[in-house]
DNA sequence: ATAATAACGATAATCAATATCAATAAGTTA
DNA sequence: TAACTTATTGATATTGATTATCGTTATTAT
């Protein structure tokens, strides 16, 4: 049978705060703080655990390291080219998902990912570190 | 300055000439076919000259490889969960586009990956290869 | 033709993510 | 509560896609 464990409850606590919809190495960090010998495997065992549960979602990202949300209601996302910041981004998805004509395709979900510069990085030169 | 080379020439043809969004590795063995000892590297570099040059578009996947695709014009794609084919979708990306609200961000593109199940894979069970 | 150097092929390295597996610990059961 | 079963863990090896390195090759201007 499925079992508690202190690192299940301690990964889905983090994700379930966090507003910065961190990787999978964030979250490892933020857990190293409670559970120094926490492993990277359990991060990403546990994280995909959740999304399967549908606690949580995953938002690929494209070239980058997915990221994980506690907002699970169908939004879009966006990501800063400059700084590699990812924020929400409201949005009628299911609309969109009407909109889409795919033939005889059925279209079970969508991932939608804006790109651009966020207000914070506009007008600078820097690139992602 | 930039030169013109025949593994350039012929990764252009082959992209240009597919319908079927390949990816690197499939115009990497497509290439081979003529050039036999032409280099995964080549592949990818020339790839991303060509993107770059805004002759091809690189369609990211989530937990797959990247597709290349001739159709620069924004467009949509359908990924089947089962098969893994990649399609182009009839949307109105610049709707989409314009319907978003990211704030003080500037919006500057967007990835719209539908997924689902193509009318070749509905009703089977096999997973993809 | 020759020189300068962009581009190549071969291969090593990187990065995110997954798989493996012996050791550990959660949840019974006695 | 101790013993037991096995899900879960931590450590580590591996995979898969992509990028970087570097000596050699080949394109193009002179």
């Amino acid at each position: 049978m499925k079992r508690n464990t202190v690192q299940k409850d301690l990964i889905k606590k983090i994700v379930l705060a966090s507003c910065e919809h961190p990787t999978a190495e964030g979250v490892y960090a933020s857990a190293r703080e409670v559970l120094p010998n926490i492993s990277l495997g359990t991060v990403y065992r546990v994280l995909h655990e959740l999304v399967e549960a549908g606690d949580i979602i995953e938002v690929p990202v494209s070239g980058r390291p997915s990221r994980f949300d506690k907002t699970t209601g169908a939004h879009a996302h966006f990501v800063c080219k400059k700084c590699g910041e990812v924020r929400d981004v409201a949005l009628n998805v299911a609309g969109v998902m009407a909109a889409a004509d795919a033939g005889e395709s059925v279209i079970e979900d969508v991932d939608i990912v804006f790109e651009g510069v966020c207000e914070n990085c506009n007008g600078k030169h820097d690139a992602i570190a």
